[in-house]
This record gives structure tokens, C-alpha cells and sequence, in this order.
DNA sequence: ACTTTCGTTCGTGGTCCTCGAACGATACCG
DNA sequence: CGGTATCGTTCGAGGACCACGAACGAAAGT
């Protein structure tokens, strides 16, 4: 990620920070871009025309907005969509019985990515969006996926982005996080206890498919409705059997 | 869209041609991109590091597909977003009292863009796609967005996407298309009688919000199961009741 | 060991990307 | 109504850098 060895094409990264900048702005001109990047604003323009012109950006009226040409693309990343199909039904019910809500992530460049969501009728939403990328090493769904990559990998993810304490319970040390993972995948669940923000807690457990990691699934909830027994016990049982009936459904295809 | 007076980013052109041509070939390494697309393999070498760098696209020993970025900018088109959340039960609904399929779509650059599906218990999925891009004038859901685009607009949408004929009944002419949207402006909901595929029916209704067109949603499904009355009755009454369901939720955000 | 095909590297010519300055349009205000 | 401050857009010019072809090492099949 960070070794720029091999020849790139240096414009392009003008173009996706100009999309970057559209999506970030929720809409914005030439100037308000130009000023976002310290750019030209000829240049801004010239980037701007270039994405209107395939269809990534949306013009109106001299404003710009983000298209949904890049959903055509993201959509079909193919062997996670199957994830998502799959792992949706056992999803909504693990909404259902809960009453929170529910999530399937993938992992890509060392990040997560929420690929597909379920809520309970209780469920909050405090901090995950379907497409929205986080860091690995301090969410419930994240260490589930963690203690299933090769280690010199999770190593490498750690090096490559700083284990950012979020509350005071985060856990911050590179040795500290991997003999967590080992108790992950020893007893087969994750479990986020307020790390990520007070007072909020997760299970979460990893799909395997052919012993291949595909993803993971998690369930997370306000402290006070997940405590004691429901916590490391009712809630665990649910999402591990939800990740082997997704496991089955993934084999059978 | 066709006139390419204003100055682009010329590599751009390239840049996206090698995504659609790994999207296109469901991965695939600098050889098989370049043959593709008739540049040189350097070119596409080059193009496709690019693209990694900026995560568009995952690399997996050598070979590259299509990474999960994109939905990241696609999703966040905000306003149309909300459409697919506030249809979503409307959608379930349709698809649970017909059995057949249900859909969400938005016009985009004269192209309709399947947003959000539901699936009935007897639904068969022969064309649409979460994300795809096809032309409006031969499906019912697209013909339900024509009807409440401005005239112009929609001549000039007929004048740069040739009306393709699909099948025997497909409508060719524009002044024919123009007046059938006038049929449909009037009674409120647009028909689609195997214009796309023989044997396929759909109806479809617009989606519109203080005078602005939001989308349309629509029904489909083989002809033997929606026959006569059901399909000139029943399902116009199903498909405007829930547009108008859909309608209501918006204005009240 | 020979052949083929892959991904990747690198030097070079000439394209074209970036910038700054200027223009027309629009809106606001005294 | 004229002055001012925005906006998006156009255009010429210099120098960065994009695209190409040729070559290399690795891997796989024959």
C-alpha cells in the first residue's frame, strides 16, 4: 500500500480525489473543489467535466453530485454479493430474534466494508453504513475477521494502519490484539465490549467457506439491553449458529 | 453527452475503459485487459496499478477484480437513497401480494438504473440487476419516468439512444412512444406487454414528490400468470396504491 | 531443455495535463 | 443603474508524464 515502486498514472489521482471531494461536499462547483483541494480551478474544471462525461458525477446546473455509475461497479463484486444474498436471510433473523441490528463485513486492504445490514425493532445505528469502511482491530466483526487472516498479514495490517484508541478499553498493543484473536478463533466468536464507544457492545463471528475466510457477521446493541448471560452467552449461540447455517447455504452453491 | 467541446482529462478514457474491461471479464491480469481494449500491456499494466493504488480495483496474484470502493461513492447518492429506503417496504409488500418481482428505478444520463428489488415467492429475475443501466424506452418502469420527464428531454433522450427493438411489439417510432406516455401521464401507470421479452408483462407507476419525478417502481412477470384482468386491473390498483404509499413517506421527511 | 505466456520494468518521444489569466453570466447591494 | 463579487467556463503555453515497445524473470506446459 504505502511502496510506490511501480509507474502509476499520476492524474488519475487528482480524478478520484476530485470525486472524493464531490462525495465529501455532497455537491459542490469548480471553486468549491478547487479550494477543497488546493488545486487550479481550471483544473478542477477540466476533472469535473472528465467524470460528468462518464457518467460518475451527475451535473446540474453547474453543481456536481456523485452518480450511481459506481454502484454498477461496486454491486458486482461478485463473490461478496453471493455473501450478502446469502448471509441476508439468517441476517433478518438474527434481527428479529435480537431486536438490534445485524451486519455482514468483508475485508479489503486491510479495512472492513459493511456489505449488507438487517435492523430488530430496537435496533440503533450508531456508527456502521453499507459501504462505509473502518478499521479491523477495534470492532467485534473486525477481530472475528482478524483471527482468520495468516498473522504475518494481521502484523502487516497493524503496521500499516496505528491501532487508534477509541475508549479507554480499546486494545492498543499489537501482542495484546493477537492473543485476543487467538481466543476468538479458539472459541469461535469475537466480542466488542464498549471499545468502540461507550456503552455499546457486539458478538460477532466469522464465516468460513471451504476453509476460506469470506467475512463475518455481528450483532450489536446498547449495554443495558446486552448484559450479563445475553452478553457472552444467548447472543454468541445465536450468531455462531447464524454463521454456520450461511456456511451451509454458501457450500450448497 | 455527445458533444465534446470542453477540454476532458484524456486518460481518464483509458483509466475507465481498464475498469469496465475487468468488471466486463470478472478479473483478469494485464494481458487479458490490454487484448481487450487493443493498448499496449505496459499501458494496461500501469493503469491497472493505478487503479489498485486507489482501490477500485483488489489485486490477487496478478490477476485484478473489481473491489468494493465504488459502492462506497454509489451508495451516498444521497436523495435517491432515500427513495430506496422509503420504497423498500412498499417493494416487499408488492412482492409478497403478487408473488411476483418487484422494483425501484431511477433515470440517470437518459438510462434507467435499477435501485432496489424485492422478490415475491414465485418471482423470476430475467433481466434486472442492482445497479444496471438500461434504456427506457421498452420497459414499463422506464416508460412510467418518460411520461414525467419533459417533452424535450425526452427528445433528446430518443434522439441519442436509438429506440432498439427488442421484440415484434416493441414501440419504435418516437412520435408512437410520445403518445403512448401521453396515455400514460393520464391514467397514471405504464404497461409493458413483451415488449422486452416474449411473454413478459410488467406495470409500473411513477414515484413523484412535490412536483418533482423521483423514479418509478414496477411488477413483472411471465405473461401465463398475469393475464387479463389481473394485468389490466389488479396490478395498475397494487402498483399506483403503493407509488402513492411511497409518495406520502417521502413528503412527511 | 524448449516454448509459451504471464506480470513487470524501463528509456524515450511527443502528447496533454496543469496552471494562470481573462471572459461572460448572474446575483446582490447601495 | 453602475459597482462588486461571485460563479462556471475558455484558452494559450510550458513542462510534466502518459503510452508505447522492447526486454526480463518466473511459471507452467510439452
Amino acid at each position: 500500500m504505502t511502496n510506490e515502486s511501480t509507474r502509476t498514472v499520476k492524474s488519475a489521482a487528482t480524478l478520484f480525489d476530485v470525486l472524493d471531494a464531490v462525495h465529501r461536499l455532497e455537491g459542490g462547483g469548480a471553486t468549491a473543489v478547487a479550494e477543497e483541494l488546493d488545486i487550479a480551478k481550471s483544473t478542477a474544471h477540466d476533472h469535473l467535466a472528465t467524470l460528468a462525461e462518464h457518467e460518475f458525477l451527475i451535473k446540474d446546473e453547474g453543481s456536481y453530485r456523485v452518480g450511481l455509475k459506481c454502484l454498477h461497479y461496486g454491486v458486482q463484486a461478485k463473490s461478496r454479493m453471493v455473501l450478502a444474498d446469502v448471509a441476508s436471510p439468517s441476517l433478518e433473523q438474527m434481527a428479529e430474534e435480537t431486536g438490534e441490528i445485524a451486519w455482514v463485513m468483508v475485508e479489503e486492504y486491510g479495512k472492513g466494508v459493511y456489505l449488507e445490514k438487517a435492523m430488530g425493532d430496537r435496533a440503533v445505528q450508531p456508527y456502521g453504513e453499507i459501504g462505509k469502511r473502518v478499521p479491523l482491530h477495534n470492532i467485534a466483526a473486525g477481530k472475528a475477521i482478524l483471527a482468520h487472516l495468516p498473522e504475518d498479514r494481521v502484523r502487516e495490517i497493524v503496521t500499516e494502519t496505528p491501532l487508534e484508541e477509541r475508549t479507554e478499553t480499546t486494545v492498543s498493543d499489537p501482542d495484546e490484539l493477537l492473543a485476543e484473536l487467538e481466543t476468538v478463533r479458539d472459541r469461535g466468536y469475537a466480542l466488542n465490549d464498549g471499545e468502540t464507544f461507550e456503552g455499546f457492545r457486539a458478538v460477532a463471528s466469522p464465516v468460513v467457506n471451504d476453509g476460506e475466510l469470506l467475512g463475518s457477521i455481528v450483532v450489536s446493541g446498547p449495554e443495558n439491553r446486552l448484559s450479563d448471560d445475553r452478553f457472552t452467552e444467548e447472543l454468541p449461540e445465536i450468531v455462531t449458529g447464524a454463521a454456520n447455517a450461511i456456511e451451509l447455504s454458501m457450500a450448497s452453491r
